[in-house]
DNA sequence: TGCCACATGTGTAACGATACACAAATCATC
DNA sequence: GATGATTTGTGTATCGTTACACATGTGGCA
């Protein structure tokens, strides 16, 4: 810079001007300078010394609770992202995705990250790359969950959404399931019944708090073994030899929350949660889904209502149920989540939130380009009625 | 860093290799340079200093051809970053997606940019965005175009590939149909036939320069009036004021060269380009796709072949087909591009190829971690021909 | 005329880290 | 025990820019 400035023959401060706030300087000015930059196959001012001094980088980091290749792969973080690539776009900030792999090094990556605010999209309670994002103190929004102090919060109210599906689709159902995503970040898929005795709890777990929400029998060494809890060695793939399944202990809050809503529903109608069958998706595929599905549809208690908390799992399910020879809503009635572009076709009850409109609160939020309406109004979700859950 | 080193009782060298080549130091001095950043809440080293000094940033740089928010919207965009961005995870390199607006500043958009290479997503000849990329210095790899000296290049063979698919769909057709790309960056939709009298060129203006290809009645002020160039007052969309498309004009090179393998499998049947009914959709989605084929399938000549540029496309052909009461492929043999999830499913005949191994290989190239396979093997692409064009 | 506001240009002093070269201690090898 | 290789720690110089404070000229306005 030091050279152009010489062979423009302005000082430095005018170079510098003259490409970070070109209205400070005349238009002659700016055009000698330009003229000698091009002489000179100046490249303009270096990024990195550039944000060493100003201290900002014009990057919006954006952190994925799965690997990096989900934020083109799977079709909800894509719409969510979709909006966050929007409000940067209008800000002339670069979207940087920090390339999160699952391994321990994650941690670094987001450390090493060079960015001036973050978008974190679900994740769970106990991941440490939440903790390495806290430690930068840079301006971060947590999508999903989970909630900390000093990190923004942007969600749907998932249990009431999932408490007000369950009434729909478990109406008059007399072996419910439900289609989840994985519980923890193990992500270990498996069937299995619900925990029996599994009182409702109001909202343990979810409020905002610096640590992992602790969770009775793995608190402490003392390990009580209350029911339903999952012991550390017990995660085998094998239905039979599966635990219970226990909503309050997924360390995910978007599936505790929807698990939990589901249970509000069917306690709802007088049923216990014992009652459920619960099928755990490692991954959001509707392949995955179709073999799961296939185990919840077939058996002595086949289930003849099956939530699923995202469409692509419920279209798993209908193209399991088309295999078994099974209609949909004679034999089973069926919802999904989110309103994809599929669910329309397929009769798909569903609920619907935009993720992209969402995502672009998180971003302004993270900017710090807050609208009023950010402030003033919950995340919208409402319940789109199909025939998939229309019982004869 | 100094006060982390003072605290931890070493010298700030050892701090930083502490942190960027952590097998430098021994394990003792790791742990108490950790203590003490620990205890001081030292974040790590900062990310411009760090790339001021070093020369590198970590970051990939992706630029796009379109809106940022393509980068989540369009599935082949989609498809090809979802390449990107695992071999981006592969080397812990973060994936910075440049905003990129379709205004004027996204030249200082991609001059700003803090990334160590490029990877561009097919833009037109003449985007000053491609020349703002060879300003840096970096280096950057294009994928499908355009092709310029002194940046990597990576694409399919789209004129043979449209060529094959030619032969496939045209068979036997009166009124041959094409459902296009936009030709220019003014993206402008409109149906026309092909310019008459337009000789077969083997491959003008495809092979690597410096710049946009000259071509005749564009290249001075001495405007030679060619026929069939588009002169730069008759943009209109109106289809009967609109002049005949040429596919040399284009100067977007996949369109450009799709549009000439169309010609050259019509041209091989003894017919003449000028038959030839193009509809230029300015986006690549089903809906606009859907309005332009029924202007192709209704009036006097109504197309019973249509060649689309991708699936996405096609698809709008089939339900606009469905409304207007035609069968595919009874009254219309039609086909797609890229192989998507859909296609199989409609029965479309489509050219697969993965556009995440070219994303793939794009990153890989951009980062100098090239495979042998990358230098010697083609990008590969195959005809499926699927019932969308079995003409009975 | 005098005064202030504004536009425009300049010099200095960091910003926070790493490349490089070197020194000392440790280890393996014959 | 001498030699060279390896491991580990340290200073110095420097990367390229912008924040800040200040100087100058120009025009408006009472």
């Amino acid at each position: 810079m030091a050279e152009v400035a010489r062979a423009a023959g302005v000082s430095m401060m005018t170079v510098s001007y003259a490409y970070g706030q070109p209205g400070r300087v005349s238009d002659e000015a700016r055009a000698k300078v330009r003229e000698a930059a091009e002489r000179l196959g100046y490249p303009g001012p270096h990024p990195g010394a550039r944000s060493l001094r100003s201290g900002r980088t014009g990057n919006l980091g954006v952190v994925l609770g799965e690997h990096l290749t989900y934020a083109f792969d799977d079709p909800q973080a894509t719409r969510f992202l979709s909006g966050v690539a929007q409000v940067c776009a209008d800000h002339g900030m670069a979207l940087t995705l920090v390339p999160v792999t699952g391994s321990p090094s994650d941690v670094d990556r987001v450390t090493e990250a060079a960015v001036d605010a973050f978008v974190v999209w679900t994740t769970a309670d106990d991941d440490p790359v939440v903790d390495a994002i806290t430690a930068t103190g840079l301006p971060a929004v947590v999508h999903g969950g989970p909630r900390r102090d000093g990190l923004s919060f942007v969600a749907a109210d998932d249990r009431a959404a999932a408490a007000a599906m369950g009434r729909e689709v478990f109406a008059g159902a007399r072996h419910p399931g439900v289609l989840s995503f994985p519980l923890d970040r193990a992500r270990v898929s498996r069937v299995a019944f619900g925990v029996p005795g599994s009182r409702v709890l109001p909202e343990a777990g979810d409020a905002p708090g610096s640590g992992p929400p602790q969770t009775a029998g793995t608190a402490s060494g003392t390990a009580v073994s209350t029911p339903g809890v999952t012991a550390p060695d017990s995660r085998t793939t094998s239905a039979d030899a599966s635990p219970g399944i226990d909503p309050d202990t997924s360390t995910f809050r978007v599936t505790r929350r929807r698990l939990r809503g589901y249970r509000d529903a069917w306690a709802e109608t007088g049923g216990d949660w014992s009652q459920v069958r619960v099928a755990v998706c490692s991954t959001n595929s509707a392949r995955e889904a179709e073999t799961l599905a296939a185990e919840l549809l077939t058996g002595p208690n086949a289930c003849d209502a099956i939530a699923a908390m995202s469409d692509e799992l419920a279209l798993g399910v209908l193209r399991a149920a088309a295999r078994l020879g099974l209609t949909v809503p004679g034999d089973l009635t069926l919802s999904g989540w989110d309103d994809s572009d599929a669910a329309a076709p397929a009769g798909l009850t569903t609920i619907a939130q935009s993720l992209r409109d969402q995502g672009a609160r998180c971003a302004r939020t993270a900017l710090g380009h807050l609208t009023p309406a950010d402030r003033d109004t919950d995340v919208a979700w409402h319940l789109i009625s199909r025939t998939s859950t229309r019982r004869p």
